[in-house]
DNA sequence: ATTGACTCTGTACTAGGGTACGGAGTGTAT
DNA sequence: ATACACTCCGTACCCTAGTACAGAGTCAAT
């Protein structure tokens, strides 16, 4: 890997490379969430690694994490040496979470096309299935598949 | 259905009965996901619909949606008459939404039990899969199953 | 008719996740 | 050497989703 630099990676040039805006780089190192790297002359330079925790970062938020969910997984990112079992067990608990999160997920999928099918045919007069009522009991009223 | 009331459902009762606290119901009235129904007599009754509606909207949210997305479910849930069209579409997008989700969470567990293994495997001293080197590319590290 | 629990209204505050801005320094091009 | 873009730092502001609270009214029991 040739790591030499065409340009220094300045701040905003980091923020366009991750899709962000400078203002939201400074604040995940405020949070901690991004490192502030020691700059020799005042301004600081990144690197590649920055741009793959922050797009890490934006993606795990689209899934519907927090960003302290997703500094706990950039955690488990960055070691996998004297840690490990703590890591895999930490990686174990945010495989259940997700797991949950897929099924409950399929279930309003499920409730959605079945509720689309009875609302899209317009020759049926009947109410259909109601989200409401649909959902209630854990969403009894719909076939898990 | 017996609509007679027992005791009127005032609104600590509805807060109660739907897992909520006073002040939210009193602020999903303000922002339109509940309506406020008249009172005679300056307390206001609410019904089991209003228990229905709270629960769905936590549900909802707790699947990684907003509260906004929380009332377009919502106004699907309320009528499939004159509408229908417009609701089966809005549906439709819901679902897309909705798998897309899915999938994307899908692929996060994949890496996620791909970097566990490699973690939790202490004899191995190879680093393994990182999750952010993983993420890359589209997850194309992880062949998806 | 007064107490205590509850309600209504409005406003303020909180936490999470940013976004914007003012002032001072820096780097570079002309 | 001066302009202009960019950086750094701190503080302030925004939106979302609540939560808390003060002040006034209401209901039900004593």
């Amino acid at each position: 890997m040739d790591n030499s630099i065409k340009q220094p990676m300045t701040i905003s040039r980091l923020a366009k490379a991750s899709g962000v805006g400078v203002e939201t780089v400074r604040f995940y190192q405020r949070k901690g969430i991004l490192e502030t790297p020691e700059s020799m002359s005042g301004y600081r330079t990144y690197t590649e690694l920055d741009v793959r925790t922050i797009k890490f970062v934006k993606r795990v938020q689209q899934l519907g994490f927090t960003l302290k969910e997703a500094q706990q997984l950039l955690e488990l990112a960055s070691c996998c040496d004297s840690t490990r079992p703590v890591l895999a067990d930490t990686c174990d608990k945010k495989i259940d979470q997700i797991e949950h999160k897929i099924n409950d997920l399929k279930q309003m999928l499920n409730l959605l096309r079945k509720f689309q099918q009875s609302c899209g045919d317009v020759t049926s007069s009947k109410p259909g299935c109601s989200l409401l009522d649909c959902f209630e009991n854990n969403w009894e009223c719909c076939e898990t598949n």
